[in-house]
DNA sequence: GTCGTTATTCGATATTCATCGAACTATGAG
DNA sequence: CTCATAGTTCGATGAATATCGAATAACGAC
């Protein structure tokens, strides 16, 4: 029962972290371009269609990467950005649909 | 063109303050309570779950009204509090279920 | 009208968040 | 090793958010 609960309250924190994550605008278009790219893009492809400082798109990347929302995959100079399915699948079922 | 640009911008502002309104863990434990209550609930039924003041509860009902997760239903001096399925469903198919 | 109940609004405060430019790190090329 | 490229981290700052208690509002009962 206790375990349940907390059980309960932990998802409810990662809950709480992914709505706050997925609460910008900024990272509402950058989960949006991957989902339209349906394939990895670099940081810096993702980063050119918003209109705002490499610094303030790495803070975006970060936040996002932090709850699971996105991979990254190095190879170079160069960084690979996706979307992690599994999270949206289990915490929004059909929300990537619904973009 | 533009306008199907300013569509989406429009739906985002939504989505945005949709998950604003999600991204806080007391608001998320109201939105349990209604869903598995599976009927509509005064505000002091359901304020007398979450371990806060008065106001803070009724500030964070407002926060869901506001952004048409919740309706409000008001009858002699108490009001009852209810999911709107519509937006749930519109912008977050499946998470209902999901909780 | 006054009283009790139920809920909202107000003013203050502490915390968190988004943004920037500058400095830094990491990696490969030459 | 030096240079160039791609991203990240740091420090500062202004804006937004969550919280409280006190004051206010809405309503029915009496």
């Amino acid at each position: 029962m206790d375990i349940e609960i907390n059980q309960q309250n932990q998802e409810d924190q990662q809950r709480v972290a992914i709505f706050k994550a997925l609460a910008d605008d900024n990272r509402l278009r950058i989960i949006r371009v991957l989902y339209q790219a349906q394939r990895e893009m670099t940081c810096g492809e993702v980063g050119a269609q918003l209109n705002i400082s490499k610094s303030t798109v790495s803070y975006h990347f970060k936040a996002l990467r932090l709850v699971g929302l996105t991979n990254t995959r190095r190879e170079a100079q160069t960084k690979y950005l996706s979307l992690q399915r599994a999270t949206f699948d289990h915490f929004l079922p059909g929300f990537l649909d619904s973009l």
